[in-house]
DNA sequence: ACCTGAACACCGTTCAAGT
DNA sequence: ACCTGAACACCGTTCAAGT
């Protein structure tokens, strides 16, 4: 019987679905939501008209409104914790959905929010005391980070077949760590590194009272 | 009629079919080889018997057969380059097909090529004495500078969009660089910062004479 | 307006059957 | 050994029909 008195459906119960089944198995499908939300998958298409390709693009603009940029342009926080800052609030839009990436990095920036978002890691290179003529060079390198890292939280764990036992040094290290905390721990070093080399490009050294 | 008397399909024939379809629609299914080659899909069972996850295994040992990790094994050169070697040939071989990238990192690494590319790392960075609990670490951040520089090499240029022009740092920075070389600074800033970073995790001071 | 159910054109994979 | 063709369990999407 359709058309039951109280409304299954809307749009922010199916993206709301979506981000779950993404939780749980890394991707989502149209007849994964339809049977998770106990309704046939062809309902969907009266709350999206644009299918599957809408609800990915709703649900980075739902990743890209929850970065605080303001945060990022306070002077009295120091350029360091703010590039960390930076790169972490973007990482963080950017994983929710890594399949999304070759869409997001394919195609020519010309929104307002992602340009925002460059613009603010300008301001801060510039504080910094990057030179201008390598600030470019450096977005670059954060933006590897930023998607590496993104790119990286989409691989399986664990990431290399612990099966293929002929690798002494990988091994090694495997143990010694916990290769569920690689991705963060590759994260984390990735800011150190890009922090020590904004430092190191520093045209005049920085204050120190 | 089947089986003609010359043979339709072999592993390598499959794989360049895999790599034709990835150029141009940056996928590739198995219906699509089947279609592409004149071939019934079931056929291409008897040349790849773990499928679909055969043929990106295969794609990837393709790629990364070329690197030469001999060069990165030698102790009489130092540390330093040695890693710059491994970011450098790791990506390039990377590089080659921007669009696999996202194929090729969904899948668990048991490959042998592959896993001696991880193996030469983990070497390296013993020796260069980083703890054995910061290698997975480590290696990850590389792993994000190799993957994100190779994406970034499959982004349009200019990345950003002149026309926007209400950002005034960002468009001080691309005035004052190269945007065709912007990649190219990216990667090395980011070897540079890689082996920074690995300084500064060395247990003990390399040793100055 | 909201949901169903049938239908269509895909997808990966298995397997008996033909030569 | 090599390929076909039918079959199965999926996938995204469309659309007429019911309330």
């Amino acid at each position: 019987m359709p058309r039951p008195r109280t409304q299954l459906l809307s749009r922010d119960i199916i993206l709301d679905a979506a981000l779950e089944l993404i939780g749980k198995h890394h991707d989502f499908t149209i007849l994964g939501i339809g049977k998770h939300l106990g309704v046939n998958p062809s309902s969907l298409y009266h709350h999206l008209s644009g299918g599957k390709d809408e609800i990915v693009n709703s649900l980075r603009e739902r990743f890209y409104r929850n970065i605080d940029l303001a945060a990022l342009r306070d002077p009295r926080v120091p350029w360091q914790s703010r590039i960390e800052s930076w790169v972490r609030s973007y990482r963080a839009a950017v994983a929710q959905y890594p399949a999304a990436i070759p869409i997001l990095i394919g195609r020519i920036v010309d929104d307002r929010p992602t340009l925002a978002i460059y613009e603010a890691i300008a301001a801060l290179l510039a504080e910094a005391r990057v030179p201008l003529g390598s600030q470019v060079g450096v977005i670059a390198m954060l933006d590897s980070v930023v998607f590496g890292s993104a790119i990286d939280a989409g691989s399986p764990v664990p990431l290399w077949d612990p099966t293929a036992d002929t690798q002494p040094r990988l091994h090694a290290a495997i143990a010694a760590s916990d290769d569920s905390a690689r991705v963060a721990a590759g994260l984390t070093f990735g800011i150190q590194a890009a922090i020590m080399l904004v430092q190191s490009l520093a045209e005049e050294p920085t204050a120190e009272r």
